[in-house]
DNA sequence: TTCTGTCCGTAACGTATGTTACAAAAACAA
DNA sequence: TTGTTTTTGTAACATACGTTACGGACAGAA
C-alpha cells in the first residue's frame, strides 16, 4: 500500500493528509486493491454501489450501454479519480453508467461504506475534505441546472452576462474567458445558433461585443429578459 | 432549546438521534436561535454562507430578486426544513438565492462552520444523516440533468419509458403513476406538446397508450432514440 | 339524473433554433 | 514570410416545439 500514498495525496480525499496519517489510516481499515485488465468491466450500471473506488492506476471510462448493443462513453477518468463517492451513502445507490477498464494494468482501490465511516471519524480532515467533494459537486450540479433550465438561448446569454458581470465588480465590460465555440459548447447548444443570437441582441442595442469580450449596454433589458 | 428537540427530530440531519445526544450535541456546540418578523431577509443573494440554518418555527421563502426590483418566490421551506448544507463546505459558498421568512415568529437555529464540524465528529449518526442529505442531493440533480439534457421530447419520453420499464421488470405494460399533465410538468414542457408526441410515437407503431398505461410495441426503436 | 371542474386529444399557426454550408478572419506553425 | 488549422460570421432551409383554442371524455357533487 505504502507505494500508492504520493498518489493518494493527489485524490480530493486525501488533500492535506500526510504520509503518518495515511498510515494510521490504512492500518486500522479493510481495504480491496483490485486489477483489471483492458476493456473489462468494473461496475455494471443498476448494480448496486457498496463502496468508493480510488483509481490508482491507470484510466477508467465512463460508458452507457444500451441493450441493443451501443456504447457510448460518457467521460474518461483518470488516475487519482475517486468515483461512488456522491452514491454510497444515497438512498438510491445504483450506479446510473457503466465503468470499464481503459487501460491494461488498471489498479483500483476500494473502500467499504462502514470502512469509509470509520477513516471519517478518525480524522477530521478526511471528513471535511468529503464534504467538499459533495458539497462542490452540488454547487456544479446546481449551476449546469440552471443554465439548461433556461429555455431559450437569449435567456442563457443574459444569465451568463448577469452572472460574470456580479463576479467582475459590476463592470460592464466582461472578459467570455473561453471562445465562442467554447461557451456555446456551454451552453449546449450549436454554435450558429449563439452566434445569431449575440447578432441579434448587438441589433436590439443591448449588448455589444469584440473578440473575447461583451460589452453591457442595457443592463435593465438583460435583466428583463430573465424575468419576463 | 430543550424544547426544541421534538422539531430537531424530525429534521433529516438529525434523524434517529435520541434526546440524550441531543442534549449532548448542543451542551458541548455553540449556537444561535435567530427570531425573524414577516418577510425579514434572513440571508441575501450572493452573501456568504458561514452556518447551517435549520427552521425551528415558522416558514421561510427562497426568492430571486433582480436588481430592477422583480421578486420571485421560487420555492417555500417550511418548518423542520434545513438549508445552507450544500453550500457551507463548497468553494464557491455564495448563497444564489435570497431568502426570507414568510412568517411573523420565525426561528432559525444557526450552527456555524467549525460547531458543524464538532458535532460530526462526536456524533458519528448525525455525521451519516449528513452525508446522505448531500448524497439525496446529489441523485436528485442528477436525475434531473439527465431529464433536461435530453433534447428532445420523444427522447425524454423513451428515457422515461426505458427507466419504468427497468424499475418493473422488464415489463412491457407501463404504469405512468401520474396524469399526463403532471408527467408534462416533469418534462418541463407543454402539455398539448406531450400528447402530440404521443400521438406520434403511436402512428410510428413503437408505442401504444391508454388511459394511465404505456405499452411498449418495440422496445429497439425506444432505445436507439436515446442514442441517434 | 344534471351540473361542474379537470383532464385529454386535436388542430392551426408562428417562431426559435437545429442543420448545413461556405468564406472571411484569426491564430499558429514552419 | 507562407501555409495550415481553428475560430468566427453569415445565410438559407427545415422542423420541432410553444402557443392558443375548442370540444369531448371523465369523475365527483348535488
Amino acid at each position: 500500500m505504502k507505494k500508492f500514498y504520493k498518489t493518494l495525496k493527489n485524490c480530493p480525499l486525501f488533500e492535506n493528509i500526510n504520509y503518518n496519517e495515511m498510515e494510521e489510516i490504512f492500518s486500522v481499515i479493510n481495504y480491496n486493491i483490485k486489477n483489471y485488465n483492458l476493456n473489462e468491466i468494473i461496475y455494471l450500471e443498476d448494480s448496486k454501489c457498496n463502496e468508493i473506488s480510488i483509481v490508482l492506476e491507470g484510466n477508467i471510462d465512463v460508458q452507457s450501454i444500451s441493450s441493443s448493443g451501443n456504447i457510448f462513453t460518457v467521460v474518461q477518468f483518470p488516475i487519482e479519480s475517486i468515483f461512488g463517492e456522491g452514491l454510497i451513502f444515497s438512498n438510491l445507490n445504483h450506479y446510473p453508467i457503466t465503468v470499464t477498464s481503459s487501460t491494461k494494468n488498471t489498479k483500483i482501490l476500494q473502500i467499504s461504506k462502514d470502512n469509509l465511516i470509520k477513516i471519517l471519524s478518525i480524522n477530521s480532515t478526511v471528513s471535511t475534505n468529503y464534504m467538499k467533494i459533495l458539497s462542490n459537486r452540488i454547487t456544479l450540479l446546481n449551476s449546469k441546472l440552471k443554465i439548461l433550465a433556461l429555455d431559450s438561448i437569449r435567456k442563457k446569454i443574459s444569465f451568463f452576462i448577469i452572472q460574470k458581470y456580479k463576479e467582475n465588480n459590476n463592470n460592464n465590460k466582461i472578459n467570455i474567458g473561453m471562445s465562442k465555440k467554447t461557451l456555446a459548447e456551454h451552453f449546449a447548444i450549436p454554435r450558429p445558433s449563439l452566434s445569431r443570437e449575440l447578432i441579434k441582441m448587438k441589433k436590439d442595442g443591448i449588448i455589444d461585443y469584440d473578440k473575447n469580450f461583451f460589452y453591457i449596454l442595457d443592463l435593465d433589458s438583460i435583466e428583463n429578459i430573465l424575468y419576463n
